[in-house]
DNA sequence: CTAGGGTTAG
């Protein structure tokens, strides 16, 4: 697809690069008519080269350059450029009073940017404003989220205008998730001024619907969005694009191509909106599986290289998400990310970390160091997502340093970092300090009480949820019912858990959801009350998933349950035919009630299939560099003298009553094998390499830390109490489920997890 | 000038 603008705009750029200065200058009445062009279609990069260009003509110029390059700021939020432009004007330009049309472009441009403040004082200031500049605030606090401030200056603009179609779609487009009913007066609004079949309001119309649809099975019948989408007489392309952004809104990915393709049969063209919708629809959608998410993403990054979209900063970027969403492999999104080469931006960084936060800890917090020596200032969103990163690694170091980098930031306080904090120490074992946290932040939401509570659970600390909750001041939502499930299950709280069960739809009308099923099996099955999980999972109202039977397979095999756990482990292998699970679990518990020739012929079947069982992995970091010990030990280059400490170790256990519960071990082999199999466990490889190390041990030398990938075993269980004996140390081991912080022979979860 | 359009914690 031929770019016009991007022509247009190198005839002239040739005569400034050429430094024909004289030239570009008598080519001034053009260049007006350029910087038009300028404002539709071109990048960033050559507006910052436009404006370079403009300073150097000489002045007076007209208002209409000052306005069409304060769009061109607007358009890629150029703060930085537009206040200096802003400055240039004043002093070049005097008007007393300032231009009505001009202060208009200001207001919209300062809005786009983010600087809400320099937007309102200029409003404030206006010996007069048209209905323009209420719209263009109106919508400049609607895109900042600013709902209650959108709807107080609406309603003032009310007093001396009547509502146009733009107003209206201004008023519109700042309802948020939970302003449905405003929506729906601001409706009511436009039906009564006869404004509603206008396309600019309908668009907005879909906009608003799309955002503040209820939860619940999609039916497209009843889509508020796409009944005002087909009654639109004459659509343009942004209403397709916003019934587009609806579906992606609403993770319906399928949808979204599905309207894409009839948009590309009815010959309506796309641009880059459309792809960013598209784009966002894949990664995050729900009814579709990753394979077709990857397919469409791939056909459409194609088309997107076809057409120059790629050479957009904010394509590239968000295909990025996608991939990365999808699992298209953080090798393809790096790729993509040194494509940006030139015209990387904070959020394209931002983009590129979140890839990485998950799968990839330490390559996201490597990244953000790199990105710490740009000249680009991180912002809470990066801030936010450099703590998740934090969250997954071994130690709370990196934490601590990225939260005095927050704090010098200027962001200390600031409740979604303060939820990260609160996340990231908790995760990383420091309980204290995610209360700390908590205690210290001013506004508390939901997610700040929730990751509180999360955090209580994950440690164990059962009775501390229960009464956080009973302080909390706030609804609570259904995460935070799955939190205070998850610390009753892992305190033996059986009574406290039904009951909190009972009173979620009872007292706070939260339907359960697969996840408080998948709890109460928990709480149930680990207690032993095995029949009573089973009667749940009989009476759910929804079909159970792999988790709801992988959770009752775990508590079969911890009582030898082996007529539900022969049902659980056939449901999950059902469900997901790679999960090994079904295979280990159920092997486990014929050989350890005696039954050997099942047990062998279940792990023959295993062997037969493709199906793998996870390797257990431990971290443990020392002197600043984290340790990998996979089962055996293979790995790590000083092997020999780790196991030569490791049976050194176990030595000194036995002699305090350690014994190897050989029993447990899934394999029939020799007994001494058993026990080799059993002493190379990666945890307790981990352990002996810690204290080898002792000297560069972090927190005053005092707590080991140990990350797990899957669940702690029984045996390393007892080796650790003893092991936190025996060493006088603080063992903490974080495996796949929650925390056990071993100390002095024994461990928080006081032997139940 | 004003509707849609990149990164966001549990």
């Amino acid at each position: 697809m031929p770019r016009p603008t991007t022509s247009a705009w190198y005839v002239f750029s040739r005569h400034f690069r050429s430094a024909n200065l004289p030239t570009a200058c008598s080519l001034k009445a053009e260049a007006t008519n350029l910087l038009e062009k300028v404002r539709v279609q071109d990048t960033r990069r050559q507006l910052q080269e436009t404006l370079l260009l403009f300073y150097t003509l000489t002045p007076p110029h007209s208002l209409q350059v000052y306005a069409t390059l304060f769009h061109a700021c607007a358009r890629h939020k150029c703060l930085r450029e537009g206040i200096s432009l802003h400055r240039h004007m004043l002093s070049n330009n005097p008007v007393n009073p300032p231009d009505l049309f001009v202060t208009n472009h200001l207001i919209n441009m300062y809005c786009k940017c983010g600087d809400l403040n320099s937007a309102n004082y200029l409003f404030d200031e206006m010996p007069n404003r048209n209905l323009v500049s209420w719209t263009a605030l109106i919508s400049g606090y609607a895109q900042h989220r600013r709902t209650d401030e959108c709807f107080r200056l609406f309603s003032g603009m009310l007093v001396d205008f009547r509502p146009n179609e733009f107003a209206v779609a201004s008023a519109l487009s700042s309802c948020g998730e939970r302003d449905g009913e405003r929506g729906l007066q601001v409706h009511a609004l436009s039906l009564k001024m006869s404004l509603d079949a206008c396309v600019y309001v309908a668009n907005a119309l879909i906009t608003m619907y799309s955002k503040s649809s209820v939860y619940g099975v999609y039916n497209l019948d009843r889509d508020e969005a796409w009944s005002v989408f087909k009654t639109i007489e004459f659509r343009n392309l942004i209403s397709w694009n916003s019934m587009i952004a609806g579906f992606q809104c609403r993770g319906l990915g399928a949808q979204a191509i599905s309207l894409f393709s009839q948009m590309h049969r009815d010959g309506i063209g796309f641009d880059r909106a459309t792809l960013l919708s598209l784009f966002a629809s894949l990664g995050g959608s729900t009814n579709n599986d990753v394979d077709f998410g990857l397919y469409f993403c791939f056909q459409l990054h194609c088309l997107a290289i076809k057409t120059g979209f790629m050479s957009e900063i904010e394509v590239t970027t968000t295909l990025i998400k996608s991939y990365s969403d999808l699992g298209g492999g953080t090798a393809n999104c790096y790729r993509l990310f040194m494509e940006t080469n030139s015209c990387r931006d904070i959020v394209s960084w931002t983009a590129i970390i979140v890839a990485f936060a998950e799968c990839d800890p330490e390559e996201a917090l490597f990244l953000f160091r790199q990105l710490l020596r740009e000249d680009l200032a991180p912002d809470w969103y990066t801030f936010s997502i450099v703590l998740k990163a934090c969250a997954g690694l071994v130690t709370e170091r990196h934490a601590l340093t990225v939260h005095s980098q927050v704090i010098k930031a200027g962001f200390e306080g600031d409740t979604v970092l303060a939820n990260a904090l609160i996340h990231a120490y908790a995760r990383c074992g420091s309980i204290a300090l995610s209360k700390q946290i908590f205690n210290e932040t001013g506004f508390r939401d939901l997610i700040s009480w929730n990751s509180m509570l999360k955090a209580y659970a994950l440690h164990g600390r059962a009775k501390k949820a229960l009464l956080l909750f009973s302080q909390m001041d706030i609804q609570p939502d259904p995460t935070t019912f799955v939190a205070l499930l998850t610390a009753c299950s892992h305190a033996e709280l059986v009574d406290e858990g039904i009951k909190i069960f009972d009173s979620m739809f009872g007292k706070y009308g939260i339907a359960p959801q697969l996840d408080h099923y998948a709890c109460m099996v928990d709480i149930f099955g680990r207690a032993g009350r095995l029949l009573e999980a089973e009667e749940l999972i009989n009476r759910m109202p929804m079909e159970p998933d792999s988790v709801i039977w992988s959770t009752l397979l775990g508590s079969c095999r911890k009582h030898s349950e082996t007529r539900l756990a022969k049902l659980a482990a056939d449901k999950l292998k059902e469900l997901e035919p790679g999960n090994s699970l079904s295979y280990v679990q159920m092997s486990n518990i014929y050989f350890s009630g005696g039954d050997l020739d099942n047990a062998g012929l279940i792990r023959n079947e295993m062997k037969g299939s493709v199906v793998r069982k996870e390797p257990g992995l431990s971290l443990v970091e020392i002197g600043n560099r984290v340790h990998e010990f996979a089962s055996g030990g293979r790995r790590h280059p000083e092997r020999e003298v780790i196991c030569r400490r490791l049976e050194e170790l176990i030595g000194q256990l036995e002699e305090m009553g350690y014994v190897p519960e050989t029993s447990l071990a899934l394999h029939d082999i020799e007994e001494e094998h058993k026990k080799e199999q059993l002493y190379h466990h990666s945890e307790k490889l981990a352990l002996a390499f810690a204290i080898m190390k002792e000297g560069g041990l972090c927190c005053g030398g005092r707590v080991i830390r140990i990350n797990k990938n899957i669940r702690i075993c029984v045996d390393c269980h007892n080796f650790m109490k003893l092991a936190s004996d025996l060493l006088q140390k603080e063992i903490v081991v974080r495996d796949s489920n929650r925390f056990h912080h071993f100390k002095d022979g024994l461990c928080s979860c006081s032997d139940y997890w």
